[in-house]
DNA sequence: ATATCAGACCTGTTCAAACCTGTCTAATCT
DNA sequence: AGATTAGACAGGTTTGAACAGGTCTGATAT
């Protein structure tokens, strides 16, 4: 980086990136740990003397690196542990034999209405940006998953089916909108694949599968996603370490 | 692969939410059991640092759970006959349609030596308490699942196969031999039935049912139970809050 | 001995005040 | 023009207090 940029940097630093900066420095640096609370706005406003909405800017910049979340009426956390938490929330899928390299083919990136969906999770709209996928084994091209995402659609994620996905990956995606995930509950099940399923996986249509259904929500309780995948029980064994 | 972790649970907690988790988690380890009484209102104040209106929220959702029931001019007791090891850690298994009653049948009671087994697990004994048991809905007398559970024998077990289960619960033998869950994994898988177990069940042979396979350990990292269930996908669900 | 009653302790309910974040606007500074 | 400020308002969270009424115990009167 070119040191006059580094001066400029230095000298004319916004007060917002004064405040970002510090409050990063400290969560970095381990002084304000995991889940603790930080100072109230207010609070923050005397320590830096600035204004409240410059506090806010600041807070802004955290919460979309994801390092701390915000809840009115409480105040702001450190959501940040070192690691991306991304997909380490609720089971892992495991390859059940060896860790075959797989394929991910993108069916469908859409903007979808789902009423019944919206019903089911209680959501006052029916916007949804659909992501449906198959993962295939590298060397046999054999389909062992299909998986369907539905993410209630809000401000952020209106290029996405433009654009396409950070990185071809949903969940990079979603951190990047900074939406991270909390919480959330998962279910699985067994299902005899319709007709229209396995043509997908290449199988006999009945051949039992291992559905697992995950709704995320972010700190708010704010439904993030909602997955059904369809796993192929000779290659997924789901595991859970508690 | 990546471990999950279950204990980020809620990071950005309200005082409410805080008190809720601390006593449901009580419950649910079974420091607190059923019909015990809770500290009164008061008590919890003093213990949790906050007001008293922020402990009855905190107790309401506890209630709404169903977790616990509070009485006027008594206090608050657990209502929660869960299993306090078996069960609360990990997957939930979740009656799907509706909480029929269930009706459970030992099938063994024994004292066995399986080698093949203790070499899995790394232990250094092959001795293990064997019970096996089906669970049948009480108004059909369908068999809904079939569970084998095995528990390496150490000191304190040992009149268990003649004596017989605490309560008929091999979770309460367990607990009240001082045995506590500390940490676990568990697998899920599809099994298609063997004969013999599809006997067991009275279905055909090769019907598709959830395999779950959990090993439980205590705090020391030593094995407590090694559970091996079969589960009729039509009457059982997983189900993971995380 | 029995009935009664006061007092202690419990939960149920309500409320205003204090504090928190979310949002917006207009004025000010550089 | 963009950053910053100061303020106002809305709405969620927590507090502290008050009062009502249920439950229990023990002292008291009969």
């Amino acid at each position: 980086m070119a040191i006059s940029k580094l001066r400029a940097v230095s000298v004319a630093t916004a007060k917002t990136e004064r405040v970002a900066q510090s409050l990063e420095d400290d969560i970095r640096s381990g002084k304000l740990g995991f889940g603790d609370q930080l100072e109230s706005e207010n609070a923050l406003v005397r320590r830096f003397a600035v204004s409240r909405n410059t506090v806010r800017k600041g807070l802004e910049t955290l919460a979309g690196k994801g390092l701390i979340t915000t809840r009115v009426g409480i105040g702001s956390f450190v959501t940040f542990d070192g690691q991306p938490i991304d997909d380490a929330l609720g089971w892992t899928r495991a390859l059940s034999k060896q860790q075959d390299a797989v394929h991910t083919a993108l069916l469908r990136l859409a903007l979808i209405i789902d009423s019944d969906l919206s019903c089911m999770l209680k959501l006052r709209k029916y916007d949804f940006i659909a992501v449906d996928r198959t993962r295939s084994l590298k060397n046999t091209w054999r389909v062992v998953s299909i998986e369907r995402s539905r993410v209630p659609l809000r401000q952020g994620l209106e290029a996405v089916v433009s654009d396409g996905l950070v990185d071809g990956s949903l969940s990079a995606t979603l951190l990047s909108a900074g939406l991270r995930a909390a919480s959330g509950e998962e279910w699985a099940e067994i299902e005899c694949l319709s007709a229209e399923d396995a043509a997908i996986a290449g199988v006999t249509p009945g051949t039992p599968f291992l559905r697992t259904r995950r709704l995320v929500r972010d700190a708010e309780g704010e439904v993030i996603e909602y997955v059904v995948s369809l796993l192929d029980p000779k290659h997924f064994a789901l595991h859970l370490e508690f």
